[in-house]
DNA sequence: CTTGACTCTGGACCCGAGTCCAGGGTGCAA
DNA sequence: TTGCACCCTGGACTCGGGTCCAGAGTCAAG
């Protein structure tokens, strides 16, 4: 198929497929003799795996890493990378709680009109962040 | 004082001080002969103002906001951005803990050896997402 | 045989929030 | 007076992940 197909077929714009292949991320099948990249069922399941890993969050170059494990089948490796990928999230799950905590005890003590000195959020922000 | 030592009280470099200007966040109190920018204790507090709101997840834009409603007194609406912000956090973290689930459950099911085709990872990546 | 949809290349541009640089000027101490 | 730390400006660059464009070639239907 064309990369037009592809590009249907794998729901991302026919830009992102030659972006991934400048990334080195997915190698057309080969090539017309117009110059037109061909692409076979396995260019597909590639480029759905490169879009599945980004929704599990993992960047290009982690996705680039994941690929050659998996051409490799290193699967300890595969494992370990998934492990690093969710301290990650836990870590960035842990720093939005916290902005959570601070926003939102600030909202609660807000009464929402009044003078600009009995305002929490104002205050907060130019005294001290609580926790 | 001078951008130097403004930078320092307020923990940032100078080229983000004159950054935040050029943003429209924050005018020097005014000039010497010299040219130099001056600033006072009031230009500190706005920076530390901004610095602060930036930790709670604002953007400079959304701080550019907050900084004329707090010199415009209107709490009302002081509140209703903190808690438009608020349902941002909650919905960026929804979406992490839905990753978080996703990769979780790989891992556990995922041996750490043996071949590729066993590997829960690779092959939730070669087809489908599990939540 | 022309029209319209598709593809090619190389390169520029976008977002946000800075960071870095060159080529100057200023201010103060030894 | 020389040396150093600081300051000025305008503009370019960074990162990630694309997106958009001009100008040219290709392919299939009517």
């Amino acid at each position: 198929m064309k990369i037009g197909e592809l590009a249907k077929r794998g729901n991302v714009a026919v830009d992102t497929v030659r972006y991934y292949e400048r990334d080195g991320l997915l190698e057309p099948a080969g090539r017309q003799s117009s110059g037109y990249r061909q692409y076979g069922e396995i260019q597909l399941k590639r480029l759905q795996f490169i879009r599945r890993a980004k929704l599990l969050g993992f960047t290009l170059e982690e996705i680039r890493g994941l690929l050659t494990l998996s051409d490799e089948q290193d699967i300890a490796r595969v494992k370990q990378a998934a492990e690093v990928r969710l301290a990650d999230v836990d870590r960035r799950i842990a720093e939005l709680e916290s902005i959570r905590r601070g926003l939102s005890t600030l909202i609660k003590a807000c009464p929402g009109h009044g003078r600009a000195d009995a305002c929490p959020i104002l205050n907060a922000l130019t005294r001290e962040i609580g926790t």
